[in-house]
DNA sequence: TCCCGCCCTGAAACCGGTTTCAAGGCAAGG
DNA sequence: CCTTGCCTTGAAACCGGTTTCAGGGCGGGA
């Protein structure tokens, strides 16, 4: 069933079928009503593929995560983002398309074949190579993180800096003097958590010791063979920052291992504020790294540059805020 | 730049540029050698509607959650599910579209737009109206979960009910005579699990006590909530099965603020396998519901459907496996 | 030498819509 | 009564590809 078959149905052109469906003002009562009773008995609907390439628009963003569906759906963090993006996308009912896995060549065409009206990026965390095609593409771009300092493009990125540390004043304002760092792997995040580390322990007259600063690599394992590690020391830390909740939980396995109790023996502070970490035992102190919120307003810069509307601010660094709960 | 121009540029046909960017095997070297010199200069890319107008393809399926975007993307068994989907188009490098708030409506146009090659339906608990829509599709569509005994649309479910006969056992196994469920809301789940529980304790000779079968909405909230007041009974249960990870996190919480040891004083089994399980201390008793194999299958059914083959099996349960740890 | 068939290429039709443009009908105004 | 202009409608062009079909060139066989 196509509109020219309609068309003759209802005894009428193309052009009127297409004018009635899309509530063109100049449609006669008799003509929309033979139309929509033809519409209705055939239950046509009109193909979605022809009526973008016609109105050049498809009506759906892409959400391009460069990472295998395997990691990109299994990481607590990216969900989030995607459900940022997503509820955004619903408000103004665009379709959402989520593309895992793409290489340098696929991402190239995506941003060029025109499958969709605009393209938020994720989940690229090292200054990836990948980062570099970002200007080429022919519909509107926004990433998620800061992807490099020389592009302009835009994006909304979170103060991870000031989140590391505002997590480590409260475990210094707690009165921990022995701190350690368990970071991610080497990424743009990471370096900017373990600056903020620093700066707080510097500012308290503290000397960061680099044999309490481990990388992991984000994983729950590597957090609880990290923590095991560092309290495997003769001087074992009093408190700790890892760069993720998820590696706190480790942490928060290894300590009761250990026979440690927290935050009695170990004051404990992670970084996201996932769900879980307010289930966790005890429940976790940490960062909200506002996921939700990184991918909610990177999808409404997106709408606006749609809109064909230039916002004030097209780079957007959110603030980040300490959640306290019982682990420090 | 579209395909004309690029024709012009390289003094050939349309239709030899066509056949260029197909592997057409009918080019000669000079003429496919021409039109890739001016395709790498001009950087150009087909355009991926009108494509997919020609070909009637158009590389994407689509995954229809009719929940708010905000709900889908939380949910952890949902975002398994994608996982799973997601994984199995990546290997064919098929586009992933995910539909959240359909209604009614919306739900039909999916159906008949052809915006997508298939649809891959998720995320139907209660014997949704929608589910009726089901088989007015013109693209193959696959259902994770059961729709409705009636449909003959094929899905990909799980045996809930032997999952929860088996964590029910299981608790039975390790002496437990009072037993208590908390269920999840109504929907096709609920009767199943609840079914299962039920005929474990039959088999046991023992009574099914009404009183200590409460409903909950599958959220941590609920699941303490619920087990706080069963707790709080004269006789309080000794063991518990509960139709979900997330609200038997809420149990484990209950049961520390009660003072009672897990699984000492109280044994918990879960419902899900959710990643976070064998993080929660003590480590969750649960049934693995593979959500994950449950997108990847109903992906797989849909990959064959669109190859034209006709599967075996259309319509699949998938066993489930009880996983022991440390709070039973 | 002529004819046949294969290889390669381009013209044109097609996919299924939207939009422009022109024209017919009819009411209002001069 | 004629002109003007608005309202409504249809024909045709267009979006940007793919595919069919027909034809030209060329080599091989008779």
């Amino acid at each position: 069933m196509n509109i020219k078959r309609i068309a003759e149905l209802a005894g009428v052109s193309k052009a009127s079928v297409s004018r009635v469906l899309n509530n063109h003002p100049s449609v006669s009562p008799e003509l929309r009503a033979a139309v929509e009773t033809v519409v209705r008995q055939e239950g046509y609907e009109p193909n979605a593929v022809a009526r973008a390439l016609a109105r050049r628009r498809t009506g759906n963003i892409a959400l391009v995560i460069p990472r295998p569906a395997q990691f990109a759906f299994g990481h607590a963090f990216l969900t989030e983002v995607m459900r940022g993006v997503g509820a955004a996308l619903e408000a103004q009912s665009l379709g959402l398309q989520i593309i895992t896995s793409a290489g340098p060549a696929s991402l190239s065409a995506i941003h060029r074949d025109r499958s969709c009206d605009g393209i938020v990026f994720a989940g690229i965390w090292a200054d990836d190579p990948l980062a570099r095609h970002l200007d080429d593409a022919v519909v509107p771009v926004v990433v998620v993180g800061r992807p490099s300092p020389q592009l302009a493009v835009p994006f909304v990125t979170m103060d991870d800096e000031e989140g590391a540390y505002a997590a480590t004043r409260h475990l210094l304002a707690r009165g921990h003097r022995r701190l350690a760092l368990v970071n991610g792997p080497a990424s743009m995040w990471s370096v900017n958590r373990r600056r903020g580390f620093q700066r707080a322990l510097l500012e308290a007259g503290l000397a960061f010791d680099r044999s309490l600063a481990l990388d992991g690599e984000f994983s729950s394992d590597s957090g609880q063979r990290l923590m095991a590690k560092l309290l495997a020391r003769p001087e074992r830390p009093t408190g700790v920052f890892l760069a993720s909740d998820v590696m706190a939980y480790g942490a928060l396995a290894a300590a009761r291992q250990t026979g440690l109790s927290v935050p009695g023996d170990l004051a404990v502070a992670g970084f996201d504020n996932f769900p879980f970490s307010a289930l966790t035992e005890p429940p976790l102190t940490t960062v909200d790294a506002h996921a939700f919120t990184l991918g909610f307003r990177a999808a409404g810069l997106l709408l606006a540059a749609l809109r064909g509307e230039t916002p004030v601010e097209s780079q957007i660094t959110l603030p980040m805020t300490l959640v306290v709960r019982s682990s420090t």
